[in-house]
RNA sequence: GGGCGAUUAACUCAGUUGGGAGAGUGCAACCCUUACAAGGUUGAAGUCGCAGGUUCAAGCCCUGCAUCGCCCA
C-alpha cells in the first residue's frame, strides 16, 4: 500500500471508533475464566453511577489501560473487571431532585415505589461514564459489567453482614454520630469533610444559684447550650483553686447543672470551664459516658430545635443561635465574641453542616479487621507504591474508630435484620424469615436503614467475581495483580477492602500492589472544581485532540508522588508527536513493501546497528517504566527515541539507501530494518496509543491482524544480542561530527543550499575508520560537497574549525569566512572547555580525591580529563591559526 | 495542633545506590531540503528556596528556617 492512501495529516475522529468496535466485536478485552497463560488482573475503582467522566477518572484508567494492553502484548491473561457503585446518597439526592420537580416527595411514592423511580432512572441516565470511559479506549471486559446493587453483590452484602453480626462485628448502639440535618442521615466519620470558616468565639456566663458570679464558658455553638448537662474544669487549675460551688444555673432555662472535674479539660483553651453537651459533641459525649451524664438531646433530624430548647423550639439551628444570643446579652450574660476562624464539618454530598447528634445506628467494629490489613502492609504482602502512602495507611489503620454503617435513606443494600414485635427477638439472616424462630409470630419487621455504599465497595475485589462461590474466576483472578486509585479514596475504599477481603478470602490480601496516583489539577496547580470554573472536559479534549495525544499526555505526565497538572497546550504538543509518528509511518510506506520482513545481520550498516541497539534499549525502558509504575519514565523513553532517534537520525541516514542510491542490497536491507524498528515502536507504543498504532500498524505490509494481538518487543535474548553499547559511542560520535559543522554552518550564516567543503584531521584510528565507513551519512546530513581526510599541512587558509572527539574538522569558508566571528566563536568554546577542564583539573589535584574516591570513578574522571586536554590543545592551536590568517 | 509533600531554565517537570544538571513547551536566528511548517537546523538561558552540617565529593544525606500545597484532629 502506497502513502497516497493516507492523509498528510492524522485524523483521529472515525478512526477511533473504528478500532474500538472492531476489538470489541473481536472479544479481545475478555478475560478466560481458566488458562495456561499468566494471570493479570485489576479491578477498576468503580465510578459512581450518577458520576460523570472528569480529569481524575481519566487519569486513573488511562493507567489500568495502559497496564492491561501492556500485558495482554506479553501474552498475560488479563481481566480488567469494570462496573460502578449505586453511591446510595448521591442517587437518592438526584432522584429525590428530579420527584420534587414534577412536585412529588419520596414520602409520597412510598419506599417501594421509590426504589423503582431509582431503578429507572439507573436504566435512563445512570451510568453514562461507562460509555465515556470507552471513549478513552478502556479495554475493559465489558460483558462482566458489575454494579454493586446487582444480584450477585447484594448477596454479598447480605453474606458478609450476617457473617459479621454473628461474629460480634457489627453491633448496633446509641453512639454520637455525623448527622446530615438535608440529607437526613447519618455519615461515616469519613464522610465529613472540614472547611475553615470565619464565626465567633462566644463567652457566656453560667451563674452560680445566688445569682452572683459564675463560670463563664466559650463556645463557638451557643445554640447546643441548652443540651449542657454539666460544666467541667479541670481539677489542677489554680483558677478555680478556692471554688466550692457544685452547680450553676444554665440561662434561658430554668435547670441547675453540676460542675465536674475532669483532667481532660484543657487550661490553654477558653475560659478553663468547659460546657458539656452529651448529646451534640463527640468528645463531650465521651466525657458524657464517663462522668454518667444525661445525653439530653436538643436539635432534631432537621436542624430545628427541640422542645428541648423551651421557647426556642422549631427555630432553625443557626436562627437559634442568633436569637439565644441575643437573649443572653439582653440577661447581660454574654461577656463578649471574638471573632475566629475555625474549622466546620461539613457533609461530603451536599456540604451542608454537619451536626454531631446521638442516635441508635449500626457500626463495625474494624479494630481486630483492621490490626490484619495493616499487617498485610507492613510485612510487604500488599505493596503500597509510592512507599510513602503507607505511613499514611498505618496512621488510620493503627487509630481507626469504628464505623458507621447505617444510612437513613432507601436507595441501598437494606439491612437485614428483623425485630420481632411480640418477644423482641433480633433476626438477622441471609435469607427473609417469615416468622419470628422464638416465639413463631409472623410480626417481625426489618430494619429501615441501609448500608453505607462503600460497605458493598469494600467487597468489590471478590464480589464482582463471584464469590460467595468459589468461581474460575476467583481461582484465576484473585489476589488481583494491582489496585490503581488516587489517594483521596485511600481510607473510604482501599483500607476497606483489605480488611473485608483478608477477611472473607482466608486472609488472602485483595491485591499485590496498590498504586496511588497523583490528583490532576489544572496548569496553576488548583484543584479542578466547578465552583472555580476551572474544570476541563476529557471528553472535550479527546474530541479536539485525539484520545491518543490525551493519554499520552496523562502518562508523561504522571510522575510518581506529583500532581498533575493539565492544560490544553500539552495535550497539543502530544497531538503533535502522534502527527509525527503518522508522518514516519507515512515515509516507511513509501518503501516498505510484505516482503521486508527479514534482516540480514551480516549486512548491516552502522546505522542499521544502531538503530536497532536502540529499539532495544527503548523497549526495555518501556518495559521497565510500566511495570514500575513509572508512567512517564516509559512514554518520555519512547517519545525520545521515536521522535530524535528514528525520526531525526535514523530516517535521515537510511535515506540514500531506500531511495537505492547504494544498490538493491543495501536498499533491501534498510527497508527491512526500517520495517522492523517502526513495527517495535508501534507496539511498544500501544499500550499508551491504541488507537493510531492500531490503525498503522493494519495499514503497514508486513503486518497480520491486530496489533493487539503482536508482542511486546522486549526480548531478553534479543536484547542481548541487539543492544550494543559500543555502536550507540561510535554513531554518537558521528552525530557530534554532524552536529559540530551544522553549528559552524549556523553560526556562519552559510545558506542550507550552500555545499560546502570540509577536510578531516586526526591521528585517531578508530575515528579514522568510523569517519570513513560513514563518509556520505556525514556528506548527507551536514551538506556538504566534499569530505576528505588531510594532514595537518594541508589546510586551506580560510576554515572554521571544530573538535570532535580526537579529530579536527576544518569547514572551508573562501570568501564567506568572517574572521572576527570565527575567532569570537572558538574563544567562547575555548572558554566553555577550559572551565570543564579545570574543574576537572581540581578534583584530580586533590590528594583525598585520589586517596579515598572508588577506582571506577578515578578513572572516569582522568579520562575525561585527557579528553577535555586534548581538545583544549586543538582549540588554541586552530585559534591561533586564524588569528594569524586575520 | 499532628503528619506528609513540594521548592531545579521564562513555564511545566525529570533527575536511580551521593561522582559535577536534563527534557518538553516557550524564546531567538536561519530554512517551504520530495514523511511531517502539527516540520527541520542551530542557539541563548539554572549561586538546583535560604542557612548550616556530614563527605574527597551534595540537587540528592542530616539539622534549622522560609514560602506554597495536601491530609488528619
Amino acid at each position: 500500500m502506497g502513502s497516497d492512501s493516507l492523509n498528510k495529516g492524522y485524523e483521529p475522529k472515525g478512526i477511533e471508533e473504528k478500532w474500538y468496535k472492531y476489538w470489541l466485536d473481536n472479544g479481545f478485552f475478555k478475560a478466560e475464566d481458566k488458562s495456561d497463560k499468566k494471570a493479570f488482573s485489576i479491578v477498576i475503582p468503580p465510578p459512581n453511577v450518577t458520576g460523570v467522566l472528569h480529569m481524575g477518572h481519566a487519569l486513573n484508567n488511562v493507567i489500568q489501560d495502559i497496564m492491561c494492553r501492556y500485558r495482554r502484548l506479553l501474552g498475560y491473561n488479563v481481566l480488567w473487571m469494570p462496573g460502578m457503585d449505586h453511591a446510595g446518597i448521591a442517587t437518592q439526592n438526584v432522584v429525590e431532585r428530579d420527584l420534587a420537580a414534577k412536585g412529588r416527595s419520596r414520602d409520597q411514592l412510598g419506599r417501594e415505589k421509590f426504589i423503582e423511580e431509582v431503578w429507572k432512572w439507573r436504566e435512563k441516565s445512570g451510568g453514562a461514564i461507562i460509555n465515556q470511559l470507552k471513549r478513552l479506549g478502556a479495554s475493559c471486559d465489558w460483558d462482566r459489567e458489575r454494579f454493586t446493587m446487582d444480584e450477585g453483590l447484594s448477596d454479598a452484602v447480605r453474606k458478609v453482614f450476617v457473617r459479621l453480626y454473628k461474629e460480634g462485628l457489627i453491633y448496633q448502639g446509641q453512639y454520637i454520630i455525623n448527622w446530615c440535618p438535608r440529607c437526613r442521615t447519618a455519615l461515616a466519620d469519613l464522610e465529613v469533610e472540614y472547611e475553615e470558616k470565619d464565626s465567633y468565639m462566644y463567652y457566656i456566663r453560667y451563674p452560680f444559684k445566688d445569682q452572683k458570679k459564675g463560670l463563664t464558658v466559650a463556645t463557638t455553638r451557643p445554640e447546643t447550650m441548652f443540651g449542657d448537662t454539666a460544666v467541667a474544669i479541670n481539677p489542677n487549675d489554680p483558677r478555680f483553686d478556692g471554688l466550692t460551688e457544685t452547680q450553676v444555673m444554665l440561662p434561658l432555662t430554668d435547670r441547675m447543672i453540676p460542675i465536674i472535674r475532669d483532667e481532660y479539660v484543657d487550661t490553654e483553651v477558653g475560659t478553663g470551664a468547659l460546657k458539656v453537651t452529651p448529646a451534640h459533641d463527640p468528645n463531650d459525649f465521651t466525657l458524657g459516658e464517663k462522668h454518667r451524664l444525661e445525653k439530653l438531646k436538643v436539635i432534631d433530624d432537621g436542624g430545628c430545635m427541640l422542645d428541648t430548647a423551651g421557647r426556642f423550639v422549631g427555630l432553625d439551628r443557626f436562627e437559634c443561635r442568633k436569637q439565644a444570643v441575643a437573649a443572653l446579652t439582653e440577661l447581660g450574660l454574654l461577656e463578649k465574641k471574638v471573632p475566629i476562624k475555625h474549622s466546620v464539618g461539613n457533609c461530603y454530598r451536599c456540604h451542608t453542616d454537619v451536626e454531631p447528634s446521638i442516635s441508635k445506628q449500626w457500626f463495625v467494629k474494624v479494630a481486630p479487621l483492621a490490626k490484619k490489613a495493616s499487617d498485610a502492609v507492613r510485612s510487604g504482602r500488599t505493596k503500597i507504591i509510592p512507599e510513602v502512602w503507607s505511613k499514611t495507611y498505618f496512621d488510620w489503620m493503627d487509630n481507626i474508630r469504628d464505623w458507621c454503617i447505617s444510612r437513613q435513606i432507601w436507595w441501598g443494600h437494606r439491612i437485614p435484620v428483623w425485630k420481632c414485635s411480640v418477644c423482641r427477638a433480633v433476626i438477622v439472616e441471609e435469607i427473609d424469615p417469615t416468622a419470628c424462630p422464638s416465639c413463631g409470630s409472623q410480626e417481625i419487621l426489618q430494619e429501615t436503614d441501609v448500608l453505607d455504599t462503600w460497605f458493598s465497595s469494600a467487597l468489590w475485589p471478590f464480589s464482582t467475581m463471584g464469590w460467595p462461590e468459589n468461581t474460575d474466576l476467583l481461582k484465576t483472578f484473585y489476589p488481583t495483580s494491582v489496585l490503581v486509585t488516587g489517594f483521596d479514596i485511600l481510607f473510604f475504599w482501599v483500607a476497606r477492602m483489605m480488611m473485608m477481603g483478608i477477611h472473607f478470602m482466608d486472609d488472602e490480601i485483595p491485591f499485590d500492589d496498590v498504586y496511588i496516583h497523583a490528583l490532576v489539577r489544572d496548569e496553576h496547580g488548583k484543584k479542578m472544581s466547578k465552583s472555580k470554573g476551572n474544570v476541563i472536559d476529557p471528553l472535550k479534549i479527546i474530541d479536539e485532540y485525539g484520545a491518543d495525544a490525551f493519554r499520552f499526555t496523562m502518562a508523561a505526565f504522571a510522575a510518581q508522588g506529583r500532581d498533575v497538572k493539565m492544560s490544553e497546550d500539552r495535550v497539543e504538543g502530544y497531538r503533535h508527536f502522534v502527527n509525527k509518528l503518522w508522518n514516519a509511518s507515512r515515509f516507511a510506506l513509501m518503501h516498505i513493501t510484505s516482503k521486508d520482513t527479514n534482516i540480514d545481520f551480516e549486512k548491516l550498516s552502522l546505522a542499521e546497528k544502531w538503530i536497532l541497539s536502540r529499539s532495544a534499549a527503548t523497549a526495555l525502558a518501556v518495559s521497565q517504566g510500566i511495570e514500575t509504575y513509572k508512567f512517564n519514565e516509559a512514554a518520555s523513553a519512547a517519545y525520545q527515541f521515536v521522535w530524535h532517534e528514528f525520526c531525526d537520525w535514523f530516517l535521515e541516514m537510511v535515506k540514500p539507501a531506500l531511495y537505492e542510491k547504494e544498490g538493491a542490497q543495501r536498499r533491501d536491507t534498510a527497508r527491512a530494518v526500517l520495517s522492523r524498528v517502526l513495527e517495535d515502536i508501534l507496539v511498544m507504543l500501544h499500550p499508551f496509543m491504541p488507537f493510531v498504532t492500531e490503525e498503522i500498524y493494519n495499514i503497514l505490509p508486513a503486518t497480520n491482524g491486530s496489533i493487539m494481538k503482536a508482542s511486546f518487543p522486549y526480548d531478553k535474548s534479543v536484547y542481548e544480542a541487539t543492544r550494543n553499547e559500543t555502536i550507540e559511542n561510535q554513531m554518537s560520535f558521528v552525530f557530534g561530527l554532524i552536529s559540530d559543522i551544522r553549528n559552524i554552518r549556523s553560526e556562519m550564516n552559510i545558506q542550507p543550499s550552500m555545499k560546502i567543503k570540509v577536510l578531516a584531521n586526526t591521528d585517531d584510528g578508530k575515528e579514522k575508520i568510523i569517519i570513513a565507513e560513514n563518509k556520505s551519512i556525514i556528506v548527507n546530513l551536514a551538506s556538504l560537497e566534499s569530505f576528505y581526510f588531510s594532514d595537518a599541512a594541508n589546510i586551506p587558509s580560510s576554515c572554521a574549525t571544530c573538535v570532535t572527539g580526537n579529530t579536527t574538522c576544518f569547514v572551508s569558508l573562501e570568501g564567506v569566512i568572517d574572521f572576527e566571528k570565527e575567532i569570537k566563536r572558538l574563544e567562547k568554546e575555548l572558554e566553555k572547555n577550559t572551565k570543564e577542564l579545570l574543574g576537572v583539573q581540581k578534583r584530580l589535584n586533590n590528594e583525598s580525591f585520589l586517596d579515598k574516591a572508588p577506582e571506577n570513578v578515578i578513572v572516569k574522571v582522568k579520562t575525561q580529563h585527557a579528553g577535555l586536554e586534548e581538545k583544549n590543545e586543538k582549540l588554541v592551536a586552530n585559534l591561533e591559526r586564524i588569528k594569524e590568517m586575520k
